[in-house]
DNA sequence: ACCATATATACGGATATCCGTATATATGCA
DNA sequence: TGCATATATACGGATATCCGTATATATGGT
């Protein structure tokens, strides 16, 4: 039974994921799992332009990742929810696993290849 | 220190992240949740033209996300990893928790405009 | 009011993604 | 070999994403 409504919530889900697919975003959220930080905080420790920075917030910031607090001319970001980083840490750890896969796909490759001499 | 080999990092998650950035392959997924599915199984189930299943479980196998089985004239589909699964039910988690917050949002701003009787 | 600094947005262009469909390939069977 | 079914890929086009930079806005201090 497909309701339509589940259409929408994987819709929903692939939002979610889309925000995270950006290896920037990913270094900006990385940056603030211990804590909050300034735009030029962030400016400074990830030699990005400015503008970028400012609109990868902006996107963080529309899609719930994160919260912002003003405190005269700066802004401070912060993650707005710690699942957020136990997520991030989800996709690390199945980074690794397709890492290890892919070595070992690679060692019987070079193995069979060596094997068989040399391939074409 | 930024090493450079982080950014590498940071761009295979993205690109596993940009894998699950989309509404039919989180279905497709979930659908493989409880076992492995022939195409024809997907197509029937999820009543998307045959060419957008075939090219989105290419998609898939090409970055590790599901591995292949043939039986004849059918090729059977199956998650490559359980992490697979864990990741997804953390994706679902984390929105649950952001609807969560937009629902208290929603109110709370309900709530403030019907306090001054209606807003421009 | 004016200037300096911090942050956000607008602009134009390059690239990537996804779609639906049409076609190609693979396998099994008569 | 020829046909039927299952699966994969090619094609052309529409839309989205990201970039770098230029510019706009906001805030605080003089």
């Amino acid at each position: 039974m497909t309701t339509g409504l589940d259409l929408e919530l994987f819709k929903l889900k692939a939002e979610l994921c889309k925000t995270f697919a950006d290896a920037r975003r990913l270094m900006i959220i990385n940056c603030l799992r211990d804590g909050e930080l300034s735009v030029t905080d962030l400016v400074v420790r990830l030699e990005f332009p400015q503008g970028v920075v400012s609109r990868h917030l902006g996107v963080l910031r529309q899609r719930g990742i994160v919260d912002t607090r003003r405190n005269g001319v700066n802004v401070y970001y912060r993650l707005a929810d710690s699942k957020i980083i136990e997520a991030c840490d989800t996709v690390h750890d199945l980074l690794m696993q397709q890492v290890a896969r892919n070595r070992d796909l690679a060692e019987k490759y070079l193995t069979d290849t060596m094997n068989s001499k040399k391939g074409a």
